[in-house]
DNA sequence: AGGCGACTGTTATATAATAACATAATGACT
DNA sequence: AGTCATTATGTTATTATATAACAGTCGCCT
């Protein structure tokens, strides 16, 4: 998907929910699709400043965790990084794998998998949020 | 298993693996162990300053990571924070479950599980590390 | 117009982690 | 014992990541 209809795409997914993709929250957001595989916030930040002169992190950092809850983007704690979701349209449950050489990302469905998982938590009782697992490795190009 | 056995097995552990478990790091495991949970690496660090006056970040991050690479710890990238490892003598794949609200954290084998979820990855051409997975959610005493 | 709610701007600060270099302890070898 | 290399720890400073708190703005509703 180019960079075009996925910001079409997530137009509509917020309209379909009730919320605004502001111009500076689809600003921040072409911002991280102009980069492969997971950014930082910091990264964006500087990104953002290039373009628009001042900016400071809450800034940022607001805009972020709006796409985060959209589900247009996955916070990627391992690398205190972000992330753009590639199927925020289906309710799907990812596994996100990250390359540690090149720092790309690919984003598999493992909905039978995790749902497996779910099972196994309920059965010590233990209720987990949904949620996206993430992989770290090393992926097929930088593994040959 | 109590702390006392807990530590004896630490040292047995570090012996097989050709690894020294100094003072220092027997003291920084003792300072996690007396929290339940997970602890916060800054934590440890007031906890050692209140027991032997000065101490610096980098003190307690090496011997944090030092007792991660040994398998005595997990890290626990969701909430910048470490929690003790309850099986590092067994070879295991444990899943690791971080109640949101307690700070608690059960860690149940899911070998088999994490298995085939490696299939998986194998399947699209990516390496995994061999890691721990952690989720977030509510334990049952929360949960009640 | 006025007021409400949301979004954004701004300043300051909290929290987390590491770089770089100095010193000390350990162990191997002669 | 002496020396050398290696590992571990101490120390200072800095970088990186994230949030608090408050001020201003904008759109929208009545």
């Amino acid at each position: 998907m180019n960079k075009q209809s996925y910001l079409a795409a997530a137009e509509r997914h917020c309209l379909l929910r009730g919320c605004k993709l502001t111009t500076l929250r689809r600003h921040i957001l072409e911002l991280v699709l102009e980069h492969d595989g997971v950014v930082k916030a910091y990264q964006v930040l500087a990104d953002l400043q290039r373009e628009r002169g001042v900016a400071a992190p809450p800034t940022v950092y607001r805009a972020l965790d709006f796409l985060v809850e959209q589900g247009l983007l996955h916070k990627v704690d391992a690398l205190n990084g972000f992330v753009v979701c590639s199927h925020f349209e289906c309710n799907h449950h990812g596994l996100i794998l990250v390359c540690e050489m090149c720092g790309r990302v690919e984003e598999i469905d493992a909905s039978h998998f995790l749902g497996a998982l779910q099972e196994v938590t309920e059965a010590v009782g233990f209720e987990s949020r949904e949620q996206n697992l993430l992989l770290t490795g090393v992926c097929k190009a930088c593994h040959a």
